[in-house]
DNA sequence: TCTGGGGTCCTTTGACCC
DNA sequence: TCTGGGGTCAAAGGACCC
């Protein structure tokens, strides 16, 4: 029970490794063993690599060639998207069964507000017991008073960490870590604070508000120095309404004819507005983005009058743009999309605004977490 | 050896309107 | 009529996250 009305309890729960682990689970003869799950061609990343190829260097978001060099044993394997979008339904099935306020953050990440439970830690303790039994996958817990707490806890002691913390013991135990373990604070801020001298989450919580706001605005500044004392006050929000869909794709090798481009632009176009209209969403502005041989990103886009998701349409809207655009090198990367998901939706019959359209559970509820 | 694909959110700038 | 302030929208870029 909470000591104060405003208190709460936050929960963060996180799968190890979870595109691996569920490369394990069908396949027990990989477990123990240096496993990387990349894409292929030559401009392929990592997307999950297990610990004992982590061991090695390997990492997510390094390029696959390099992996391969660190790490020439590992087992490579191609990512298999729908099996782990069915494998996550199963997954967050479990994990609302266990409370009432549940934010799913990507396919294997989850903060659950807990704050209305008698015995949250043991709920946490027994939604992993059942993720593990039901789903043969291990998790990660962090417990504190808000999701920043919750998020750097279960991030603490991976894998198979529990980790509960109060907001000052967030405090004292990363005081002498580097601003970017703070979930918000990614390589460029960490740069710019560095110029500053602040090296530390401490040395960051040491530097005056003033300060902070002088070099990155005012509101940016305040939100630091929020971070720094881990008093994030974000709520645990249950479905967030989709906001834009897109589609876009690195080429194996540069791509300059005009023709090739558009081609490849239509198909996203008409691919990315199946996937729409499937959804019953559609919306008023398209962009383009185009990623030249320098890597240098340029976004173009135009609002049409009406929402919509005709791939002949945004097909249309997007060579326009890409025509006027007429890139001056050599191109790396193309992408479409449709944002402005809006109150009137054009599209399907059913509902017109759409929060997040609900993914019925395959998995059955019914095997619930003990009350309690 | 460079750097994926799916997103969200914030900031800045300029146009336009009151 | 001039100037300025605000609000809103759209566009572009950038930082960040999984």
């Amino acid at each position: 029970v909470p000591a104060n009305p405003g208190d709460r309890t936050i929960a963060h729960l996180d799968v190890d490794a979870f595109y691996v682990s569920v490369e394990c689970c069908r396949r027990p003869e990989l477990l123990g063993e240096a496993v990387v799950v990349a894409g292929s061609g030559p401009r392929a990343v990592v997307t999950t690599a297990s610990y004992e190829a982590r061991r090695y260097g390997v990492g997510s978001a390094m390029p696959a060639a390099k992996a391969r060099r660190l790490c020439p044993q590992a087992i490579f394997l191609a990512p298999d998207f729908a099996l782990y979008q069915q494998v996550s339904r199963q997954l967050m099935a479990l994990v609302r069964a266990a409370t009432t306020r549940v934010e799913v953050v990507g396919l294997d990440e989850a903060y659950l507000d807990l704050t209305e439970l008698s015995f949250p830690h043991a709920a946490m303790r027994r939604l992993v017991a059942v993720i593990a039994e039901r789903t043969g996958l291990t998790c990660s817990v962090g417990i504190g008073p808000n999701k920043q707490v919750a998020k750097v806890a279960s991030d603490a002691e991976k894998p198979a960490g529990f980790v509960v913390l109060t907001r000052a013991q967030a405090c004292v135990r990363f005081a002498q870590a580097p601003p970017e373990l703070i979930p918000g604070i990614g390589p460029k801020t960490a740069t710019r604070l560095r110029e500053l001298g602040v090296r530390t989450i401490e040395d960051l919580a040491q530097t005056p508000v003033e300060l902070l706001g002088e070099r990155f605005g005012t509101n940016a500044g305040r939100g630091l120095a929020r971070m720094a004392r881990f008093d994030h006050d974000g709520e645990v929000s249950d479905e967030r309404a989709v906001v834009s869909a897109s589609r876009e794709r690195t080429f194996d090798h540069d791509l300059s004819d005009p023709a090739e481009l558009e081609r490849a632009l239509a198909n996203m176009a008409r691919e990315l507005c199946g996937s729409l209209s499937k959804q019953g969403r559609s919306g008023r502005t398209v962009s383009i983005k185009v990623r030249l041989d320098d890597f240098s990103t340029v976004t173009r886009a135009r609002t049409v009058s009406r929402p919509t998701s005709d791939g002949e349409v945004v097909a249309d809207v997007a060579l326009g743009l890409l025509r006027d655009y007429r890139p001056s090198r050599p191109v790396r990367l193309l992408g479409v999309r449709v944002a402005g998901f809006g109150a009137d939706a054009a599209g399907s019959a059913g509902a017109a605004a759409t929060p997040e359209r609900s993914v019925p559970a395959t998995i059955a509820t019914d095997q619930l977490l003990l009350p309690l």
